[in-house]
DNA sequence: CATAATGTTCGAAAGTATTCGAACAATAGA
DNA sequence: TCTATTGTTCGAATACTTTCGAACATTATG
């Protein structure tokens, strides 16, 4: 675990740990995990559309709808989950941003790779 | 990640990652992780004796030393500290047990390959 | 342009974490 | 047995998180 060849501060660890330990934020960030990266995990970007409020998925592996209909089914109000959005970017896993109606969104991989040389 | 063979509840996760996500105690993890468990990580039991205070290798790739000593270098108290082993025991990542002089302490490689496997 | 929908920001309320010192219990050793 | 050391438990202080609704800004569309 020490002897990780890809190294990063202690703090920024602790600031993803800290992301992902909370219930809600974490089922965020599965869903967009899952939902917006090709499940061969090629690293593209994924956008989530602003439309209809369905949601289902886009081209490019994509999805459709906008986050908080996705995460409607949570029971969180916009304002929180605008919040957990944001404290899911400060720790670095993931990069939204907005283009119109687009909201572009995609997993920090190489952030992952760096967390997962951390349990090795 | 998803895809994960070996699977646990989203609430274990969410412990696990509450237990790393305060600066002081991933470090106390780091500690018991690369000064008590060998190098080779063979899965084997590691023990801090209660001793003289200085702490140095012991028999088995262990540690001796209190663990109040051994993370004397954080400034925090006694309290702090055994707040903290007991958070990281509650989270199932260490395991500890006392038995007269002897302050057994393993980590448990079975949850650390299960949230490898989450990271994949 | 007016309206509806979406996401952000603010302030507040409630809950949880971090830390300490004091009091305590167990043990080792003088 | 007495003492020093170690770890635990308690209560309290302070800080941080989670969540909400209200007010706001932006954008899309009738």
């Amino acid at each position: 675990m020490w002897y990780s060849s890809i190294v990063m501060e202690l703090s920024n660890y602790v600031k993803v740990f800290k992301a992902l330990s909370n219930e809600q934020r974490l089922n965020i960030f599965l869903i967009i995990y899952n939902q917006c990266c090709t499940p061969e995990g090629s690293g593209g970007t994924s956008e989530f559309k602003i439309k209809d409020g369905s949601y289902y998925p886009g081209e490019g592996g994509g999805v459709q709808g906008a986050f908080t209909k996705i995460c409607g089914c949570m029971n969180l109000s916009r304002s929180t989950i605008s919040h957990h959005f944001k404290e899911l970017q400060n720790s670095g896993l993931i990069v939204c941003e907005r283009e119109g109606q687009t909201y572009r969104c995609r997993v920090n991989e190489q952030l992952i790779n760096t967390i997962k040389e951390f349990f090795k």
